[in-house]
Order: C-alpha cells, then sequence, then structure tokens
DNA sequence: AAGTTTGTTAAATTTTTTTTTAACGTATTG
DNA sequence: CAATACGTTAAAAAAAAATTTAACAAACTT
C-alpha cells in the first residue's frame, strides 16, 4: 500500500467519496445520480461556480449543466449568484442541509396534501349525492359510505402532515428536537 | 349537464378523482404513475387482491403486476395476506397513511443518514493525514481543514435526522404533534 | 453596427426504464 | 402422473428520459 500519495490526490479521494455517497442518496430527493453527483462537485467548491466550469469538472456539455442546474434550483439545493464584473452567472451550492431539506419536504408534503385534500373533496360531494338520493339501492349506497368514511379518515393524516409542515416551517420543531452541535457519547 | 348519473358511475368518479391524486403525488415516494394507480386501485378495495384483479382492472399485464406490487412491497404500502383455500397470492393496500409515512422516511432517512456518515468517516480520516502530515504546502493543507470543517458541520443535520427517525419510531413525535381526529375550525 | 460571448431551446441521438410476450419452474388438482 | 394454474424470470419491444449537437436569441464589446 503505497505511503507516499500525493496530498492533493488525498483531498481528491476524501471528497469523492463523499460525493459518491451524496450522489447515490439523493434519489430520495427526486434528481438522477448524474444531477447528484454536479451537487456534490459544487458542494466542495468554496467558491461559486460557472457552466464553464462544471462542464469541464463533469465532462459533459453545457445544456446538460444548464438543465441539471435548474432542477438543483428547483429543489433548493443550488442558487444563483450575482457576482460583479462577470457576465456569465454563478451558482452555489446550498451547504445548510437543514435548508434544504426543509424546503425540499416542506414544498413536496404541502403539495401531497393540497392536491389530495382537493380530490377528496371533490370525491366526498359525488359521494354524499349517491349517500342522500332517494331510491339507490342499499348495497351501492353502502358501499359509498365506506368510501366516504374512508376518505374522512385519510384527511386526519393530510391534516397532521400540514401542522408537521407548519412546524417546520415555523421551527417549531427544533424545540422538539433540537439541533445538537455536540457529538454524543458513542 | 345530467343530473340522471347512475349512482355507481358516481362512486366510479369519486375514485378516479382520488386514484389520480394519488398516482400524481406519489412521485415522491420514488414510483411511477402507474404504480401510484395500482395503488389508488387496491386503495379503494375492501378486499385483498390477486395479480389477475389487477391486471384486468388496469388493462395491463400479468408480470408488469407482479413487479409493481414487489415495488409497492418495498415501500410498505402493500401487503401480502394469507387467505384460506386460494391458491393465488393476495394483496392489501395499507390504508393507514400515518404507517406508510413512517415506514418509508425512517428508511430512506436512515439510508441517507447511514451512507453519508459512513462515506464522511473515511473522507475525514483521508483528510486527516494531509492535516497532520509535515512539509504539506500550507495552502494545502489550508483546504484540507476547510474540507474537514464543512463536514463537520454536515454531520450536525446528519445527527438531528436520525433524531427525527428515532422520534417517529418511538411515536414520541404525537406527543409533539397529536393527531387530530376532528377538523379545526375552517 | 459587426462580432463575441453566454445561456437556453430544439432536434437528434443515445441510454435507461417500462411494459409486454414468451418461457420456465413449482405447486396443485384430478 | 398428466394436466393445469400460478408467479416469476428472460428476452424483446416500446416508451420515456437523459444527453449531445446544432441553432438561436439576448446581452455585451469594440
Amino acid at each position: 500500500m503505497p505511503e507516499d500519495i500525493q496530498p492533493e490526490a488525498l483531498i481528491e479521494q476524501a471528497r469523492d467519496i463523499v460525493i459518491n455517497a451524496i450522489a447515490e442518496t439523493m434519489d430520495l430527493y427526486g434528481v438522477t445520480p448524474s444531477i447528484g453527483r454536479l451537487y456534490g462537485t459544487m458542494y466542495f467548491k468554496h467558491h461559486p461556480m460557472t457552466l464553464d466550469e462544471m462542464k469541464d469538472d463533469l465532462g459533459m456539455s453545457k445544456p446538460s449543466m444548464s438543465t441539471s442546474v435548474r432542477k438543483l434550483q428547483d429543489i433548493h439545493m443550488v442558487q444563483k449568484v450575482w457576482q460583479k464584473g462577470s457576465r456569465k452567472d454563478k451558482y452555489m451550492a446550498e451547504k445548510n442541509f437543514f435548508r434544504s431539506f426543509i424546503k425540499f419536504f416542506c414544498k413536496k408534503w404541502m403539495r401531497e396534501v393540497n392536491l389530495n385534500l382537493e380530490a377528496i373533496a371533490m370525491a366526498e360531494s359525488k359521494l354524499k349525492k349517491v349517500i342522500e338520493a332517494q331510491d339507490v339501492d342499499e348495497d351501492v349506497k353502502k358501499e359509498a359510505e365506506i368510501d366516504f368514511q374512508q376518505l374522512e379518515e385519510s384527511k386526519v393524516y393530510y391534516r397532521w402532515l400540514k401542522q408537521l409542515v407548519r412546524s417546520i416551517e415555523t421551527e417549531e420543531i427544533f424545540e422538539f428536537l433540537p439541533v445538537n452541535q455536540e457529538e454524543i457519547e458513542p
């Protein structure tokens, strides 16, 4: 085993290990491994990056970088920064994982809540018609009632999810679950 | 507008609306719309389903149902149930969204925590070599130190995420955020 | 104003994923 | 034990997504 690795190479190895792990776990955020890799790369840059730098670093085309960076902006993991005296757009990775976590999940969960609660409202109004109608077969009514009840129960979950989002956005959650700066004894 | 829609058709419409919303929002759970649609379909069945029923309901092939159902099992949204006197396997949708939420996110988040913390441990050990080595360029050392510090900070997030998972698995979170059976005044 | 630079969109290509048909192995039934 | 039913894997086909090259439009330079 070579003991005389160049320090620059060691740093490079260290970064690659973390970049790979990031790229692998970012599927939860709905991005492909190459987009995850782009984020990981930016994560280790200590200055804003241009599209050309990204292209050179990852060996991919510029339009590819352009669309990837936009996807990363969509999930709030990358921000465009303005730098005086440069024509090129510059982008910086969001390095505070708390912020990306909050932005991403609150957005996704609220979308889940809103879309589903809307659908449930429409569905329930239709089911109510069946339930309240005269001369409808009792078995059919029963079916509508069961569905209605099931939807009512699911609303409990969506309301809870909404509260979870609220507690994250207001940062109340951090009173319940504090951010521990120090490592707990292993 | 036709006032005399068949009650059965109304129920069908109600279900379809919800199934569509479910299929649309299930992308967060990393499944395709057709798998989401399968889950939605099962969600409105009040008895376990066989692969053949699924195939007929969705108009897709049986192998497709087989693999889709497995994916749904992976994310704990569908369970195989045993029914006496039937050769066919039967599957039932998990209808308690709290349970699927808990299982899914705890699993994904723990994977994120473990993979990344492992990578960070390896990376930090490499960076430490650079930092502690003799006769290494000061600028290179500085770089290693910055990376090291950044990784240290990210560990705060992963530890927090681990605590979040813990609080969900122990259900402590429900003391902080109770499940409200009743609707709050709109 | 002509010529560059920059980022994006469009079209074409490649790769990956999804879906289907076909084939197979195991178990069950008569 | 032959015949059938069931679920899965394998191979093929179809569809979708990612990536690239080409083309374009806006902004900047000179």
